[in-house]
DNA sequence: GTTAGCACTCACTGCCATTGAGTGCTAATT
DNA sequence: AATTAGCACTCAATGGCAGTGAGTGCTAAC
């Protein structure tokens, strides 16, 4: 059986319709308020079709139909509108980037805010990825006693700093050398290429005071930890209890706890593909209890250098014209902003 | 009507039942399970005094009783025996402790984490108030073109760092020269103090180079905005729909929502007593959508400075013994890494 | 003052009939 | 050959109704 004009017509009101009221659509409704001229007779021969092929499901026998996952793909990849922003989602965007001198941890929590407000979705963003900024500079400042302040600055704004701990009586001038010669080493280098090719050249021509130096690298190494890196921000977690499909207590429980696993989401969303915007429908999830949302995730870059992940979670029943071009202007702008404001 | 000593013992057998099963509790089972001596007639005649008394309510005729907010707090001030921690529990915050040289960043949020996986409600953890920390440090580092770095260190650990843009030229050498007037002038006073005291002070004697000297400050006071100063540390929001009394959506969905106000969650927190633990219960809130939640807090401290607050919300039907007995602990063993490790 | 006994209340459960949205199939229509 | 009208059928949802049982309050006996 092949897809016809008229199936892909019918199919794509049945989404239009199932996503705005969260209910089975029957017959009688398509043919009524989406004037395909046909009558309900007709499209429920094409209903029984698409059912057959896979596009359709139905609840229970009296009821109407509910989209596949395959039909949203199918309306993903090929049916949808792409909607432009309304005049008040794109004020709200713009807002965000008025202010020029906020702090890059800032701008990426509100990033998050802002992309919940505007859809009422659970939203994700993954902070830039150590591994793949480039230093700006290293400087070990002496606090106090023994302990010291190891501080990275790189090229999108973050500070690493970590507190490292040397043995009494180490001369702060001593320190300040350590640090310029660190500064440029790893100057314009990822933290992923001083780990493996750098580091290993160093250790030689510091053999001297080897007890130091190993302190420095270890807390720098240290910043690659998995823990560290996989840090998320998230919001409207709550909105998930709006939609119907998460009126069941255990399927909200379930998604929350997710939600509180940072290291799980990073690895959810970091696995996705990563050119421009990718959805991600229902069961094409890998985890279990994501099997009944979809994700929809867009990247943001410094330069062409790809540094971090923003991220929709919804339920397959999704608006998904909406948010793929809120995600893909949202992206845009943040890469834009990133590059422009703190890269030379 | 007098509270004798019998009608404080069945009214704490019925908290007790009540907390454990969230069942209206009824006359019988308590002179079953507590074997207090005399009869369900008996209990059922004090249980009406308790009623009139305003200590117990019946969510209709025929059904059991529940205790009322009343209740709770003679409970919580007369009532109820502080149990001490089981090994597990001890256990879990003492490894928390355990490693030494952690970032206070770090420390926080894993308090929030153990603090929500051991009483299973929902914690909350208000990083060190700004204000209230002595400064140790203050550094502007360069890092490339216009952009400094400015770095405060802080007795607490934490480390406030923001971007400032400068005029192109200025000289790394009077940025150093600046910085070592500010650590000078600065060290061991509070922001507090610093705001109301010393800049104005400074203000005349460094009239010389104005500008830059104001974009410091600027950037200084920036660190103590409202927004920046409510932050707070969230686990377990996901555990209330543990309890019955918040199967229901809406209230579910309300205390979501009230989560996801940093701001909110750090006023109705800080508004509380700050003498060691605090307990809040239901209608004793001032926010409305808190009415049917307790809030038990408890302060922690560097030296004798309080500087911040934990705390854990859950339903007014809550175990208090164990919540006030973990965060009196946590509460203690915060305030002495913080005061050992990081003052000196 | 305490307790046994008893009538009363009322949420909860299961059962049943009714309703109505929606389907699939067949036969008539174009 | 495709479309549509007509109709019997399905099944979740709703509402009414009786039965059950946990719990109460009251009264009278201990």
């Amino acid at each position: 059986m092949r897809l016809g004009e008229r199936k892909l017509r019918i199919l794509r009101a049945i989404i239009d319709d199932y996503v705005m009221s969260g209910e089975p659509v029957g017959s009688r409704t398509i043919a009524k308020k989406y004037n395909l001229g046909v009558s309900p007779a007709t499209i429920r021969n094409e209903m029984a079709d698409l059912e057959e092929m896979g596009y359709l499901e139905q609840p229970h026998t009296s009821a109407g139909r509910v989209p596949s996952d395959k039909a949203y793909r199918l309306y993903v990849d090929h049916l949808m509108e792409v909607r432009s922003l309304t005049p008040r989602e794109a004020e709200s965007i713009k807002n965000l980037y008025a202010i020029k001198t906020r702090q890059t941890e800032e701008l990426i929590e509100q990033t998050a805010k802002i992309l919940s407000d505007i859809t009422n979705y659970t939203s994700i963003v993954l902070k830039p990825e150590l591994s793949k900024v480039l230093i700006k500079k290293v400087q070990i400042m002496p606090i106090d006693g023994e302990f010291a302040l190891l501080i990275v600055v790189t090229n999108s704004g973050i500070i690493r700093d970590t507190i490292v701990r040397f043995p009494e009586g180490v001369e702060p001038s001593y320190l300040e050398k350590v640090s310029n010669m660190l500064t440029e080493c790893f100057r314009d280098k990822s933290f992923f290429e001083i780990n493996s090719l750098v580091i290993p050249e160093i250790r030689k021509e510091l053999a001297i005071n080897r007890q130091i130096f190993n302190k420095v690298i270890d807390a720098l190494t240290d910043s690659l930890t998995e823990r560290e890196k996989k840090k998320v921000y998230l919001y409207g977690t709550g909105n998930i209890l709006n939609f119907p499909e998460y009126h069941d207590l255990d399927k909200a429980k379930a998604f929350l706890d997710i939600m509180e696993e940072p290291a799980l989401i990073y690895d959810i969303i970091n696995n996705l593909g990563d050119g421009g915007v990718t959805v991600t429908i229902g069961s094409e999830n890998t985890h279990p209890n994501m099997k009944d949302s979809s994700i929809v995730t867009a990247t943001y870059h410094i330069g062409d250098r790809v540094i971090g992940t923003i991220g929709l979670i919804g339920p397959t029943r999704m608006e998904y014209s909406k948010v793929f071009s809120v995600m893909d202007y949202m992206g845009r702008c943040l890469s834009h902003y990133l590059t422009q404001l703190l890269n030379d």
